[in-house]
RNA sequence: GCCCCCAUAGCCCAACCGGCAGAGGCAGACGACUUAAAAUCGUCGCAGUCUGGGUUCGAAUCCCAGUGGGGGCACCA
């Protein structure tokens, strides 16, 4: 082996990370040691895949934590024996390339392919175990062509469709976003501009149709997803069960549907109310008289005007306008008055809403802001659920105390129905069954369900994405590019303005966009939108299985074989937006009879942030670390090391509070013990220190259930432990030529191997082994060697310890007992007392209850 | 407002099914080696597990209430 005459090990030779990373890279290299495309490959199969980065440059420190973490699952079960599939990739369409190929006025491409080529070279330094050969970019035309196929299958399934809405629109990137890349406070997620609503036609992907599914089936993902990324899924997809109610109109020939949970309360409805940008609002309004046309309009404008932020501030006044007409309630023919108001979402529902003041605390506050009757319907038990207090100083009930009208507080709570006609005396949860039942038979009503989740909108107006494949004729139809036409290449760069202004820059390229329609040759458009980029990463896992298939997305029969993913490993950023995505998706192609499967991801692990002196790196904090740097000062080995000793995965390493340097001379001790070895190769360690063998073993033990639980920070502190020991012994009476070292130092090298691959690969050589240690199989524990020759038995009495008895293992109760009852110290503390119970858990514990 | 998670030594974190609170690291102190320093090696841990209740022979662990921190959803009817 050529590497080899830098590598004996020669007195004095000192650990030194960048001579060794420079010496294996080369060497994994030609070995290829993951490569997965042996298809009589018999081993048992594990697809592990990390959340493929986006190009933008660089690898920064949570790429880095990431895929160290990553890359010790994956390599873990290649030493269990596993066929470990564990690919990489590059999500290489989006807005930062473009960005910057505006700013520079440059090609797209260009910038991209040199990002990756710069970050691939990072990612083979980082040692990180992929897979190359099976490599894909999403944008190359090889991968965004079966983007289209999917919307063509989508479309054929009327699961995409277009639609003229209002839309969450970027000012400062000049396109339309989803509603999940929305940030809580209105801002985009992308470029920070506050988003602004604009009526636009768009395509939709209908996940709204797979709500349910979405829904329910995250209950085969409990365990092993964290949980916190369940709770967020449901909360977004909001599912919420109630009734359409039906409510005649004076004037109008057609009923307004109303979406309410609480039908159990139709009778304590005093008004109806409709969003102010909903049609019916308006069509309502027209109806009326001119005054209260004049004040609509004043107040539709007002509306719109203010900000989605403005809008969304849960503690401003109510506002709204009286339309001067009236709905008829079904259950008891009372007149409501129908108001306008903008606490009620024209998206939402039907966009009208039944308001029940004494029972909703929205309705309650515009009830008391422009003096709406309010109807106690349910008497609620006791105090209410916000806690105020509802007994006078006597004790005594009070109604006035809790009546809304008075304190302001809407009554939310249990209990039962009053002034409901037939409905009087049930409970809440009865009543809601009941009033359905009445709605249904009388043909006014019926049970409904209403989720937060929209359809998922995925045009977008840039250039650097997967066109879509729709040609639209001037007629207005719509005609998919037919399937032997794929892929819709993306037109090039030269000519085409890439600025962002509101419309397509694919509109412009002309000899693109206009092409005679398939059907009759007659001239026709192409759609010039591309598609959002997350539809690229919802089915990227099935593209690794066959990246270079011209022939098919994926190949169904790899897809049994390795798929779905078994472990997912990647940041809790994507908890809704990529993961929500790719479920569907993956339900979707199982609908149309490609996969048989229905989640994509067995089991996700999410790392958390990689902080600087308690907060999220930023540029306007100052307070970035480079990797490079730290590559550099510590080297790979021991910033990997870090990343998975700094604690729990999921829990936020805050760089400032670890240490890449005490890694690093761990790494430096582990690897001098590895070199200090003396004994040969093959050297039996049965002849071996059996103090030594028996804490190599407990660790050999032990060391798998810690991986599999991702406790990867305790594997390294059980690793530490056996090389403080190992050293001891070298250092002690043992010595280096000892079997038993040997058999600790080659476990060292083997399990260091999961963290920092460099170091455990030279260890491995210092050890008169070939590479690559990666091939290595896990050892298996000695049973023998587990048995303890003896334990510390603890003695308590009235629960505190007494004494401590060393005993054997396989001790039976009854002597135990006897022994702790022997004891001086136990008698002592028992005293003139009376013993009045023993629990006794041999070989650990005696436990003595007394009473005087 | 609704829902979820967390709290152990100066710091980062361990502690299996409820059974001796401490594995590992950082920082610190002291010592060995050295002319000295670095590196290396060694030695050093009285915090009783956020607070208050409860269950239990026994609670960091289970239950209830609270405090502090983090997160998700939110005028979603």
């Amino acid at each position: 082996m050529e590497h080899e005459h830098d590598t004996s090990a020669a007195e004095g030779e000192e650990y030194d990370f960048a001579t060794i990373q420079k010496k294996w890279q080369p060497v994994w290299e030609d070995l290829a040691p993951f490569a997965t495309s042996d298809p009589d490959d018999t081993r048992p199969r594990k697809y592990v895949l990390d959340m493929f980065p986006y190009p933008s440059g660089d690898l920064h420190m949570g790429h880095a934590e990431a895929y160290a973490l990553g890359d010790v699952i994956a390599r873990y079960w290649r030493h269990q024996g596993f066929n470990v599939l564990h690919p990489i990739g590059w999500d290489s369409f989006g807005l930062p390339a473009e960005n910057a190929a505006i700013k520079r006025g440059i090609d797209p491409r260009g910038w991209t392919y040199d990002n990756i080529e710069q970050q691939k070279k990072s990612m083979k330094l980082y040692a990180a175990s992929f897979d190359w050969d099976r490599e894909l970019h999403t944008s190359d035309p090889e991968y965004y062509k079966w983007n289209q196929w999917l919307f063509l299958q989508m479309y054929k399934k009327g699961l995409a469709y277009r639609k003229d809405s209002w839309v969450n629109w970027d000012p400062v990137d000049q396109t339309v976003l989803a509603n999940e890349q929305v940030l809580p406070d209105g801002t985009s997620e992308r470029s920070g501009a506050v988003v602004v609503k604009k009526k636009l036609t768009q395509w939709y992907f209908k996940i709204t149709d797979y709500a349910d599914r979405l829904l329910d089936d995250l209950q085969q993902l409990e365990g092993h997803w964290p949980a916190k990324v369940l709770s967020m899924q449901r909360n977004w997809i909001g599912r919420s069960q109630g009734a359409d109610v039906d409510f005649a109109i004076e004037g109008r020939d057609e009923p307004v549907s109303v979406f309410t949970t609480r039908p159990d309360t139709l009778h304590g409805a005093t008004f109806m109310v409709v969003a102010p940008d909903a049609d019916l609002a308006a069509e309502l309004a027209a109806g009326s008289t001119p005054e209260v046309q004049a004040a609509f309009q004043d107040y539709l404008v007002q509306v719109q005007k203010s900000t989605e932020m403005e809008r969304q501030a849960t503690d401003r006044e109510k506002t709204g306008v009286f339309l001067g007409r009236y709905a008829i309630n079904p259950v008891n023919g009372e007149r409501l008055p129908i108001w306008a108001a903008d606490y009620v979402l024209a998206d939402y529902g039907h966009g009208a809403v039944m308001a029940v003041p004494a029972h909703d605390q929205r309705d309650l506050d515009f009830a008391l802001a422009f003096g709406l009757p309010v109807r106690v319907v349910v008497e609620t038990t006791g105090p209410d659920t916000t806690g105020a207090d509802t007994t006078d100083a006597a004790g005594e009930a009070d109604p006035a105390a809790s009546d809304p009208a008075v304190t302001g507080v809407a009554l939310a709570g249990e209990g039962r129905l009053v002034n409901s006609g037939e409905l009087d005396g049930l409970t809440k949860g009865d009543a809601i069954a009941r009033m359905i039942e009445l709605l249904e038979q009388r043909g006014t009503g019926r049970a409904a369900t209403n989720y937060r989740l929209r359809d998922w909108l995925i045009s977008r107006q840039r250039y650097w994405g997967t066109p879509i494949p729709i040609i639209h004729g001037e007629d207005g139809s719509e005609i998919p590019v037919p399937e032997d036409q794929l892929p819709v290449l993306l037109p090039p760069t030269e000519g085409l303005d890439l600025k962002p202004k509101g419309t397509s820059p694919l509109g412009a390229a002309t000899d693109w966009v206009n092409v005679p329609n398939p059907i009759d040759g007659t001239p026709a458009r192409r759609d010039a939108d591309t598609m959002d980029t997350f539809v690229d990463s919802s089915w990227y896992y099935l593209r690794f299985l066959n990246p270079n298939d011209d022939t098919q997305a994926f190949d169904p029969a790899e897809a049994r074989r390795w798929a779905p993913v078994d472990q997912y490993v990647g940041g809790v950023t994507h908890a809704i937006l990529h993961l929500l995505y790719a479920r569907f998706i993956t339900k979707v192609l199982y609908d149309l009879g490609y996969i048989t499967f229905i989640e994509p991801f067995t089991a996700l692990l999410n790392q958390g942030m990689v902080l600087m002196d308690g907060a999220a790196m930023s540029k306007s904090k100052g307070n970035i670390v480079q990797l490079s740097q730290q590559l550099e000062e510590h080297g790979v080995d021991a910033v990997r090391l870090t990343m998975a000793f700094a604690g729990p995965p999921e829990d936020d390493i805050d760089w400032a509070d670890v240490s890449p340097v005490g890694s690093a001379k761990f790494l430096a001790r582990a690897w001098r013990i590895a070199r200090d070895v003396t004994s040969a190769p093959g050297a039996d360690p049965a002849t071996g220190d059996q103090a030594l063998r028996r804490a190599t073993h407990r660790f050999l033990a032990d060391a798998p259930g810690l991986v599999e639980a991702f406790k990867f920070n305790v594997v390294v502190a059980r690793l530490m432990e056996l090389v403080n020991a190992t050293r001891k012994a070298i250092d002690s009476g043992v010595g280096p030529a000892d079997a038993a070292v040997r058999e600790a130092a080659e476990v060292t090298a083997l399990t260091l191997n999961l963290f920092s691959p460099y170091t455990a690969e030279d260890m491995w050589q210092h050890l008169g082994h070939e590479p690559a240690v990666a091939l290595v199989p896990w050892r298996t524990a000695d049973p023998a060697l587990l048995v303890e020759e003896s334990v510390t038995a603890v003695v308590q009495v009235d629960g505190k310890v007494r004494d401590r008895l060393e005993v054997a293992p396989t001790i039976a109760d009854a002597d135990l007992e006897e022994q702790a009852r022997a004891s001086a110290a136990v008698t002592r503390a028992i005293g003139e007392r009376q013993v009045v119970k023993v629990i006794v858990r041999a070989p650990r514990l005696v436990s003595i209850v007394t009473k005087p």
